[in-house]
DNA sequence: CAATAAACTGGAAGCGCTTCCATATTGAAT
DNA sequence: ATTCAATATGGAAGCGCTTCCAGTTTATTG
């Protein structure tokens, strides 16, 4: 491997010049500027990005720390994630977290001491106030699906109980007056928030929200059929389920048909997300919108302007859900 | 930040010192060593990782390129790589190459450079030959999902054409004749060598394979509903559709239904690769198993054994897939 | 054409660590 | 005690680059 210093003596310029054309310096005779490219091809040039990171604390690269690899949320945004650094010539290092706190300040470390430029953050366990603190430190960082009041400019997040609501009061409005609700973790902010929106429609509907209609999942579709187990064991009566994710309400028309449920017939269905999938599902989900592309996009152009000051636009932290009206929902 | 300087000079040692310990060297008499961490822990020391990278050439890390980071199939490997590694103490570098033999390059050249200790490959733009040179570079890796004969023991794969068979031979023994086939990209190894399959089983039941029935989609949900309707646009007639995916079939579902067909009673699908989501489908899609998890977690072991010296243990390249009998085909 | 600013170039230090080599210390064996 | 190997430690070079500073060249102006 070809090193700056053969470059230069081929080129017959200082190190100090090399460089300068490396980085696109100012100030740089055309003349040289072409002898030193020149010879970069002849040698095969690579420089060592090791070597540029240890020099200049500078990686060009950003760091993408996420809960899971898996599952349709955390695919699209990390897509979308990667597509948008991409096209902007910054390469994503991306690593896991497993909603575990170790494990994520493990990562987080990991992306710190490699440098990277910036941080994108979609994690769970870590807490409000290592984050709070993080931010003090040296590496800008921008945080997903989460508000940390503190640093809430950093913040990029959906209005959740916007979501829960919306989903509800469409319910309400197809004329469902028992609604059960499977919700997430309730020690993760999205949950608690998406069902604080939907108890918020029950009540303006003046319908008593009912604990016994409430099944805490864990977002993993296994837990919606769970979910509906669970209900059913308990002689619940109900006409309609709202889950907190698309998952889990795939796993709960699953379970509903286990009991030979017709659906929408016998039971209505909504989810929430908008996973790719829904689509594709029997009956095509009724769930709420959630701009994953748009999300990964702003939080990206974030980095972009405040770290790489790059381009020069409007940020919005907060993003708006939307009901997408498909077939699992029945009239009452 | 402390540096290891700052941390031979507390413990009154030398640097060489202080890197044994931090190397875990043989022969640091245990005074010293006692010395080395109480120094540490009292600057709250973190070694540069990048500095060590740059002086060692190593960096405890395997970067891992696949074509794209979503998707079931994606994202269940990528999961289990990385839970894999982490087990072992190992980071994954993961990155993008979205099936573009230019974007797939550099994301190889960005993990090469950033002197990853192994690569874990999931691409399919590049060409043979320009692994087969890489082999013989520096970085050791495994290429998944592809098999290369020249390389073919860094290489982990499954029985594609197997598969292919069972699904065929299945539908066959449940009384199927005219069988539609959709397709992955025919220029993937991975889509050609289940079609082989495909054909293998129906001519060994004498049925003819008939161009008319066979449609080349892209992997992804929707051209599996659009293989449907071009199928029944060009009034082909067949009781059952074999799909070299899981999300195609889905998407096939979709279309059948989108007919007013019933299924499985008017029309029979059979998937690939058994995605989690399978399970959840409506009727649950019969499909043939994908070791996702074994594979991923052999090529990790690969990695382990021969370039951290860590295992010692048996190593198989090819994998068997099975078929996963559920309830999207019907006796015919 | 001199004076001055601007553009360009080279030298050298230094980023934080690893690793080779040489020297010093220890302990076991005579 | 003396010798020799094994073990432990320090010094210093070097990984490949960036960046500051000082010095040199070129262009600009009156």
């Amino acid at each position: 491997m070809a090193t700056i210093y053969e470059v230069s003596a081929l080129a017959g310029v200082s190190l100090s010049s090399v460089s300068r054309v490396l980085n696109d310096h100012e100030h740089v005779s055309k003349k040289t500027k072409e002898k030193v490219v020149a010879a970069m091809n002849e040698l095969n040039y690579r420089p060592n990005t090791i070597a540029r990171s240890l020099a200049s604390n500078r990686s060009n690269s950003v760091g993408v720390l996420v809960s899971e690899l898996h599952g349709p949320f955390f695919g699209a945004m990390l897509s979308s994630i990667e597509l948008e650094l991409r096209k902007a010539g910054k390469h994503a290092v991306i690593t896991a977290g497993h909603s575990d706190e170790e494990s994520e300040i493990n990562g987080l470390d990991f992306l710190i001491d490699r440098k990277c430029d910036a941080l994108i953050l979609l994690v769970d366990a870590i807490s409000d106030d290592y984050l709070i603190k993080l931010s003090k430190g040296n590496t800008p960082f921008v945080i997903l699906n989460r508000n940390i009041s503190e640093i809430s400019d950093h913040c990029f997040y959906l209005d959740n109980e916007l979501g829960g609501y919306l989903a509800a009061k469409y319910l309400i409005e197809q004329g469902h007056k028992e609604i059960a609700y499977i919700s997430g973790p309730l020690t993760k902010q999205d949950s608690t928030e998406r069902l604080t929106g939907h108890k918020k429609a029950l009540a303006e509907a003046n319908i008593p929200f009912k604990e016994s209609l409430l099944y805490e999942g864990d977002y993993l579709t296994k837990s919606g059929r769970d979910g509906i187990n669970y209900l059913i064991k308990h002689k619940s009566t109900f006409t309609a389920v709202a889950c907190s994710n698309d998952e889990m309400a795939s796993g709960a028309m699953r379970g509903a048909r286990d009991h030979k449920w017709l659906i929408p017939e016998q039971c209505s269905f909504i989810g929430f997300d908008n996973a790719f999938f829904t689509e594709y599902l029997y009956p095509q989900l009724t769930t709420i919108n959630f701009p994953v592309n748009d999300m990964a996009k702003m939080s990206t152009q974030w980095i972009l302007k405040n770290v790489y000051k790059q381009k020069e636009l409007d940020i919005t932290n907060m993003f708006i859900p939307e009901l997408i009206e498909r077939q699992s929902v029945k009239k009452n």
